[in-house]
DNA sequence: TCAATAGATTGGCTTAGACCAATCTGGGGA
DNA sequence: TCCCCAGATTGGTCTAAGCCAATCTATTGA
């Protein structure tokens, strides 16, 4: 029941066979050259480039330009979407910190003004952030806010975490939040921020955080790498 | 804050221009031939593919040997967790089948034991499936449920739904889930069963469902087509 | 000793061409 | 009229080769 029979192509035999061997070598091993690899398997360099796209793109190796090719370290993330990001890293002994890209103040635009339930040109604070576990990219993030909160950049200088920040600061509890899971690729914007390849996959969460009451206090744009980030909920029935 | 600036390889210009050609042309809208594109483009027909074949990742396009490159059906199913895949799907009105591949009955190894906290060699019963909306691929499934249950096949065969099966017939009530989401890649046994291409991205999700009492009642490994799914969370803190 | 630089190395992108495999199409035969 | 098959079409895989861009290394010179 497990083998279904499918045609092989010569990049795939590869493929598996550099699987392989990245897995004996162990993490940050170094491959042989693209060019080492063509003349080893009697390929062109083309269907080696191939081979390994195809392991960068699943987590499995990663290159860089002028360096070489390695095998990447499994360093999966879990983070529960029960608390915060900030507090789930940090129960789980990662170091995390982020980088605020921009805060600033924009005007709800009609797709915001729906999902945060205010009037369409009602200010709100806006919150780019790339977030970093053990001091590497994780994700990219754009968080809205209802109303013009401007002393949030220096409040979350102290303390990364926007929920803490909200809670203590402006009294808005996040209580209840949906999220919506889907996956992406990355393109050259999210490939530079997040240090990965064009091509990678990524996960895309929405999030719509709401108060007790039920009303929006957050809502967010994620973009995780696919390779370091596993997404966690407990629902009850 | 937008335009940070980065590099634009040939590929990548050809690639955003198909996307926007695809976007106006619509639904299932066929693209001229990568030889054609070629031409029009000056550029040789590698790099057509490089562009296009990135835009399948992301699921923008779709192709068949022999036939040709069309533009896909934007066509997510939002899946939320709170009840089964099968109620979810026909509250929002899709077209929901399976296919069942086989229901067996292994010994439990190490790692399901674990899962399903019970002593490894017990007897489990193995259900897999492929599921489909509106007759087409979704996920591939693979649920291991404690103990023998022998008439599950036939009782599937009534209603779809794996969940109802167990409240109905064997007295488990999936009471509390816990869900796991990351990336994947297809190789190509996904590929094959989900009509999809090797190196798509996908949906893997692992889930473990209790009973009232905690117990695990089932533990289930999918993976989802990420150009057609989405998942939904909802958490209360 | 240390910094700057030139050259070698390595992955990134592109070309031009070839053959294979799946699909479609149109004509010929029953 | 209908079916089947040969040929054309289209995407899938692979080759051989070249130049570019980032990185590393070893030499040179202050």
């Amino acid at each position: 029941m497990t083998d279904r029979g499918f045609a092989a192509p010569k990049y795939y035999g590869v493929k598996e066979d550099l699987r392989r061997l990245a897995l004996e070598a162990g993490p940050e091993a170094s491959l042989p050259t693209e060019r080492a690899l063509a003349v080893r398997y009697g390929t062109s360099r083309t269907t080696i480039r191939q081979a390994i796209a195809e392991l960068v793109a699943e987590g499995v190796l990663h290159r860089t330009q002028g360096k070489g090719t390695f095998v990447a370290r499994e360093h999966r993330a879990y983070v529960r979407q029960r608390t915060s990001f900030t507090d789930d890293a940090r129960a789980q002994g990662l170091g995390i910190s982020s980088i605020i890209l921009g805060i600033d103040h924009p005007e709800a635009d009609e797709h915001l003004a729906g999902q945060l339930r205010v009037v369409p040109g009602t200010g709100l604070t806006r919150v780019e952030r790339v977030r970093l576990i053990d001091e590497e990219p994780l994700a990219h993030e754009v968080a809205h806010l209802p109303g013009t909160l401007t002393d949030l950049g220096r409040i979350l200088e102290q303390d990364g975490s926007l929920y803490a920040a909200l809670a203590s600061h402006y009294g808005r509890r996040v209580a209840e939040v949906e999220d919506t899971v889907e996956t992406a690729i990355a393109g050259p914007a999210d490939a530079g921020l997040l240090a990965i390849e064009t091509g990678s996959p990524l996960l895309l969460i929405h999030r719509l955080g709401l108060d007790e009451s039920g009303s929006p206090v957050e809502w967010t744009r994620s973009v995780f790498r696919g390779d370091r980030f596993r997404f966690f909920a407990r629902t009850y029935r």
